[in-house]
DNA sequence: ATTATCTATAGATCTATAGATAATGC
DNA sequence: ATTATCTATAGATCTATAGATAATGC
């Protein structure tokens, strides 16, 4: 799956042409999302992402200056495209009657199309230097955030029963959540859920419904 | 935070006396515990580990073979002590009339004491080979098993509504998920909510009662 | 004699850079 | 002349082991 990127300006390069490092920049991305899903960020080495990527060691370093930096790189574009998804799952979802339900729908299946990459960033976030660790922190509060939008706007239209702030925070936590479990536990739920299985149940679950 | 240890039978050895050996093995678990919670897995180096645990670099590698072995022996000691934890909150929370709520909390309770090892089984596993990441999963679906069976048990005596088998399963994965979420997203949550608020909040969403 | 421990280091990486070369634009 | 790229390697680790030494039990 593409990522998308531009993060370019926090990245110390030696290269002038912006347009070039941007370029860079995401020929980097796109070879080390794939190295680092198969092997992880510390088996993977600087080199195999080099030569994924279609130039030498040498010209890597021109581009980032640690391999930490490849990371960081990373990780934000993958929030960048979990982020785009989301956002236009939620304009989908607004289209017609918007309701909870279909919100936590759409999500999920971005969840479920990105499986992959919202592992790696569970599993890998802990190596990235203190600093960058917050902005990607960050960038799952934002994510989190379009969550209590909507429900705050299904609330004030009625489609949602009242709820405290806090309490709507923390069940916008819980959507985030239980969608990227989906990701992290499918060695044992893709065994005996489907993802339409798994939408219907959590829905029925988060929503508060019986059977 | 101590943990308990017993898997002395999977790693290959070359010490004759098995006491020796589970003593050792626990005092490796021990240090190795403490600077993988602090640097990582793959940042600790195997001399480090040796100098924490009190003896030398060649010794330590006497009673394991690999450095994943350290990895795997660490593992299943906090799935040991998670489980400990999680059958003795059980016991105490079925001693007067049991509910799902007193489950929960005991349970809650445990994560919160144990936070910095389930984050660390969180972002580690992956480095174990396969056949021991096995293993590590197992741990997880054993303990996900014990709410499966307090919830039927609940649902038999009538202080749980009815469900199917399956929506009570992933009920059940997500309450271990849900007692998860407090430690991997402490960073945000602890400054919004105390353990207390966190367990009551989350209560009611997982009993579906409205406030 | 056997078992456990230690010291010293082989051997294998891997990141990051220096300095040489090629490509581009005036 | 300037910018981008490459080759070759310095320098720094780190895991794992070989061989020497100490401790234990008969």
């Amino acid at each position: 799956m593409m990522v998308s990127f531009d993060r370019t300006k926090d990245i110390l390069t030696q290269i002038k042409n912006p347009e070039l490092v941007k370029r860079r920049h995401r020929q980097i991305v796109d070879a080390a999302v794939q190295l680092f899903i198969e092997h992880g960020f510390h088996k993977t080495t600087t080199r195999q992402i080099a030569a994924a990527a279609g130039f030498s060691i040498g010209s890597l370093y021109e581009y980032i200056s640690s391999k930490e930096d490849i990371l960081y790189l990373v990780c934000d574009a993958i929030h960048a495209e979990v982020e785009r998804g989301v956002s236009e799952a939620m304009a989908r979802a607004a289209g017609g009657r918007s309701s909870l339900g279909e919100v936590i729908r759409e999500y999920f299946l971005v969840c479920n199309r990105m499986s992959d990459h919202i592992l790696l960033i569970y599993q890998e976030t802990q190596s990235l230097p203190p600093q960058w660790r917050k902005k990607v922190l960050e960038n799952e509060v934002r994510i989190t955030g379009i969550f209590v939008e909507v429900m705050a706007h299904l609330i004030s239209t009625g489609d949602l029963p009242q709820l405290s702030d806090r309490a709507m925070e923390l069940m916008a936590h819980n959507i985030s959540v239980l969608g990227h479990m989906w990701t992290f536990r499918s060695w044992f739920l893709a065994r005996h859920y489907s993802i339409d299985d798994y939408i219907e149940l959590q829905t029925r679950f988060i929503l508060g419904l019986s059977e």
